[in-house]
RNA sequence: GGAGGAGUUCCCGAGUGGCCAAAGGGGGCAGACUGUAAAUCUGUUGUCACCGACUUCGGUGGUUCGAAUCCACCCUCCUCCA
C-alpha cells in the first residue's frame, strides 16, 4: 500500500508499506544480487548505512543456492539475516545481460547457466514461483529488457509479449497467494514498462499494464544504450500515464544526478550497481563530485574521502590509506569503498526526502545536479 | 689461480645479423563501468619539433650496406674446482 505524503512539482514524497515494514520514498535500494552486497558488506553493515530495501536476483538465486533451499530455510529474510524489505528482480535483466546465453520464446526463456552451462528454463510462472519461494516483499514481473538501439518492430512485439507475460505473472502470484504453503502472502507485484525510446510504444505499453491495477509500476529498459537525454525524455513521456497513487520504480538507474533528475520527473524507487561496482573500482562519490582514489594526487592526502560525509569510513580513514589499500590489493579497500558509496546513495535519497518535506527540493536539485556527477 | 655461465628498456624476462624502440609478465600512470557472468575490462608506459627523427640492450673498439644479436679487450655478478 502506497501513500503519497507530499508533492513538489512532479517530485513525490511517499511511503510504501510492505510485509517487512514501511519504506520511505524516494528510496535507493541496495543491490545484493546473490543475497550479498559485493565488496564484503554484511546485513549489519546495511543497517548501519541507512539501507531501507535490499535487492536480490531471481535468476542468480535460482541457479545458486536454489530457491527451494532458501524456502526450506524460511526464505531470504532469515537466510541473509535481513528483516527489512527485500525486492527481488525477476531475471528480465539477464535476458539483456546474458543475451548470448539464452533463447527467448512465448513460453519463456531457456537460459544456459553462466555457472555450469546447464539448461534452465524460466517461464513467467516459474519466475513467480521462485520469487514466492524467496519470500521477497516486492516481486518484479518477468519482462524482456531490450538493448538499445532496437528496431521498432522488434520492440513492439517484445512489449506485447511482456504484457502477456505480466498477466501470467499476476495470475500465478494470485494462485500462489491462495496456497497455504507460501512464506510471504503479502508479496507485492510490480509491473514493468518497456518500449525502448519509442514514445508511442512506451505510452501504449504503460496504459496496457496500468489497467491491471498492480501494487506498483517500474520503468525498465533504460540505461541500456540510450543517451542520458533520451532517458530523461522517456521518463517524461511515460510518467503521465503511470498511476499517481502507486509507487514508481526506475530500474537500474543511476548516477546521483540521474536519481535527482528522475525524482524531479516523478520517480520514487531506484536501484543501481554503480555505487558498489564503481566503488570496488576506486570511484568514490562525494558531495562535490567523483574522485578516483587510485589517482596519484591522493598519495599523501590525509583527509577523508569526503569532508561532508559522516559515514564510518570518512570518520576514521584517510584518502592516502584507502589508496594504499587499493594499490596493495587489500580487500579492505573494496569493503571501505562500497561502504562509503552506499552510505552516500542512501544519504542522497534521505536528503531528497528531507528537501521534499521542507519544500526545498527545487533548490536541492539546483545545488547538486550540476556537481555530483562531475569527475574531480 | 682454473673451468663454465650471465649482464636487455622501472623490475622480471624473451630475443642470437635486417620484419627490434625491442615479445610476455609485473609495477607505474590514466580511463571505462547505470534492474552485477565485473576485487573486472581498456589504453598507455625511452626522448622529441611524435605519419618522422634521435638515443637505448654492462663498457670500449672492431667486422658488416646493416649489430641487442658476430669478433677483441675490459668491467661486474653467479656456479663449480683448487
Amino acid at each position: 500500500m502506497f501513500k503519497r505524503l507530499k508533492q513538489e512539482g512532479r517530485a513525490r514524497l511517499g511511503e510504501l508499506t510492505t510485509a517487512h515494514g514501511v519504506v520511505m520514498t524516494p528510496v535507493f535500494m541496495n543491490v545484493g544480487t546473490q543475497a550479498a552486497i559485493k565488496g564484503g558488506l554484511s546485513s549489519e553493515d546495511l543497517e548501519n548505512i541507512g539501507c531501507q530495501v535490499e535487492l536480490s536476483n531471481t535468476y542468480h538465486l535460482h541457479i545458486r543456492p536454489g530457491d527451494a533451499l532458501i524456502k526450506s530455510l524460511g526464505g531470504l529474510h532469515p537466510f541473509m539475516a535481513w528483516d527489512k524489505p527485500i525486492l527481488t528482480d525477476s531475471g528480465g535483466f539477464q535476458i539483456f545481460s546474458l543475451s548470448g546465453l539464452r533463447k527467448l520464446s512465448e513460453e519463456g526463456v531457456a537460459f544456459q547457466s553462466h555457472v555450469d552451462g546447464r539448461k534452465i528454463f524460466m517461464s513467467p510462472e516459474d519466475c513467480m514461483r521462485i520469487q514466492s519461494n524467496l519470500g521477497s516483499d516486492i516481486a518484479m514481473a518477468f519482462d524482456e529488457c531490450v538493448a538499445i538501439p532496437a528496431a521498432y518492430d522488434y520492440v513492439k512485439a517484445s512489449c506485447a509479449r511482456t504484457s502477456r507475460w505480466l498477466i501470467r505473472c499476476r495470475d500465478e502470484l494470485k494462485r500462489l497467494s491462495e496456497s497455504s504453503h507460501v512464506i510471504n502472502r503479502g508479496q507485492l507485484l510490480f509491473g514493468i514498462n518497456q518500449g525502448a525510446v519509442f514514445p508511442d510504444l512506451r505510452i501504449a505499453h504503460m496504459q496496457e499494464i496500468a489497467a491491471l491495477d498492480l501494487p506498483g509500476y517500474a520503468i525498465g529498459g533504460l540505461a541500456v544504450g540510450e543517451s542520458v537525454s533520451e532517458m530523461y525524455e522517456t521518463i517524461e513521456t511515460v510518467e503521465p500515464f503511470m498511476p499517481v497513487d502507486k509507487p514508481r520504480y526506475l530500474m537500474g538507474v543511476g548516477t546521483p544526478v540521474n536519481i535527482i533528475e528522475a525524482v524531479a520527473r516523478g520517480i520514487d524507487f531506484f536501484d543501481c550497481v554503480m555505487p558498489a561496482r564503481n566503488g570496488r573500482h576506486g570511484h568514490l562519490f562525494t558531495w562535490s563530485g567523483i574522485i578516483n582514489i587510485h589517482n596519484e594526487k591522493y598519495k599523501t592526502d590525509d583527509g577523508p574521502i569526503d569532508g561532508d560525509c559522516a559515514c564510518p569510513v570518512c570518520r576514521r580513514y584517510s584518502r592516502a590509506y584507502l589508496r594504499h589499500l587499493f594499490k596493495a590489493g587489500e580487500m579492505l579497500a573494496l569493503r571501505l569503498s562500497v561502504l562509503h558509496n552506499l552510505y552516500f546513495y542512501n544519504t542522497l535519497t534521505a536528503r531528497i526526502r528531507d528537501a521534499l518535506k521542507t519544500d526545498t527540493f527545487a533548490a536541492f536539485r539546483a545545488k547538486y545536479a550540476e556537481i555530483l556527477d562531475k569527475r574531480l
